[in-house]
DNA sequence: AACTCGGGGTA
DNA sequence: TACCCAGAGTT
């Protein structure tokens, strides 16, 4: 039996039953990839049901603000697929009189649209056999063909597309591309892949040779930079917050925190208090500090380790601006702030 | 070609 | 710990 008919065979047979595969419309479409996008499919669900709900067309999430869309988006990570697709929908409705490009090629223009997405898109809504490449097709292909190149070379990338380009059914990508990676997900998994039971491990040349758990090669990444960040909390006497929009580069872009000092090493109480004191939101203050973590909270990301603790500073005078406490979780904000506002009692100020 | 961008899950 | 996830954009 061909690969083809055999992953084919193997997916009518094995595929999860997920809201994205009742439609063919490319916004829902589009939708599901841009937010299975180096997510897995169980943290990507929830936000799926959200989005949906909140926006049921491209028209209505192109009426919305970017901090709603950045809301509904907080928790599931690389915000710019937020800022992308709030900026592709209005795009879509305003250049496209709503209609999403019906082709690889024009798909591709789209912001935060790549090759996979656009070929996921082509070819499940427009049947264009574009092949897809996510972490599972190079994980698949890699073992069933014994190929070492690393994955994540320019070399490997050119190589592993051309391969899954050939092996393609014209006649229905849609479902070879679903197919593929949906055996990747669930069969020929990172770790403990059942073999026993693979309808392809009598030509599995990984299995045969004994190489399916070096395969695929992948060049490691660079170690993580540490960084220190000291989160000053203000709370006023009038029961207001100082909260940042974070603007600029680096991470996070347009979520928000509270003001941030960033350090090239842990900050003591005393030398916290210092520069307490000169800092623009307190100075000529009266003020009373304290430290809400006493344990060091590191908040890890890909490339980062971030040493965080969340100074307390109450001040006897209020706040002409700033945020209410009340309408403190309003505001999109990264997982570790979030986390400290849920853990932190401010309704007792 | 190298870097950056999150957070959750698994072994 | 280390690695992975229905990758894309920037430099």
């Amino acid at each position: 039996m061909t690969f083809r008919k055999t992953l084919k065979h193997w997916y009518s047979n094995n595929k999860r039953e997920l809201p994205w595969r009742q439609t063919k419309d490319p916004y829902f479409i589009w939708l599901s990839e841009i937010i299975l996008q180096q997510t897995q499919v169980k943290q990507g669900l929830p936000y799926y049901g959200k989005f949906v709900d909140e926006f049921p067309s491209v028209f209505h999430l192109a009426k919305a603000e970017e901090s709603d869309v950045l809301k509904l988006w907080q928790g599931l990570g690389y915000y710019s697929r937020a800022r992308n697709l709030h900026a592709t929908a209005k795009y879509v409705v305003d250049e496209l009189n709503g209609e999403f490009p019906n082709n690889y090629k024009g798909l591709l223009k789209l912001k935060g649209v790549g090759d996979y997405t656009a070929s996921a898109i082509a070819s499940i809504c427009f049947n264009q056999a574009s092949a897809v490449v996510d972490g599972n097709v190079y994980r698949v292909l890699s073992r069933y063909f014994g190929i070492d190149t690393p994955i994540n070379s320019s070399k490997g990338a050119k190589e592993f597309k051309q391969l899954a380009q050939e092996l393609i059914d014209t006649q229905d990508p849609a479902t070879f591309n679903q197919a593929i990676m949906e055996f990747g997900a669930t069969q020929c998994k990172p770790q403990n892949p059942d073999c026993a039971i693979c309808p392809f491990n009598i030509s599995c040349i990984a299995f045969n040779n004994n190489k399916v758990n070096e395969l695929p090669v992948k060049l490691k990444a660079l170690k993580v930079k540490k960084k220190y960040f000291n989160f000053l909390v203000l709370i006023s006497s009038n029961q207001k917050t100082i909260l940042e929009k974070r603007e600029g580069q680096g991470i996070w872009q347009n979520l928000y925190q509270f003001p941030l000092i960033e350090t090239d090493k842990n900050m003591s109480f005393e030398t916290f208090k210092q520069f307490a004191e000169t800092h623009d939101l307190i100075k000529n203050k009266t003020f009373d500090l304290s430290l809400y973590n006493q344990e060091v909270i590191v908040h890890k990301l890909s490339h980062q380790h971030l040493y965080t603790k969340f100074w307390i500073v109450t001040i006897d005078s209020p706040l002409k601006v700033g945020v209410p406490l009340s309408e403190i979780r309003e505001f999109a904000v990264p997982v570790l702030i979030g986390n400290f506002i849920e853990s932190f009692n401010f309704s007792s100020f």
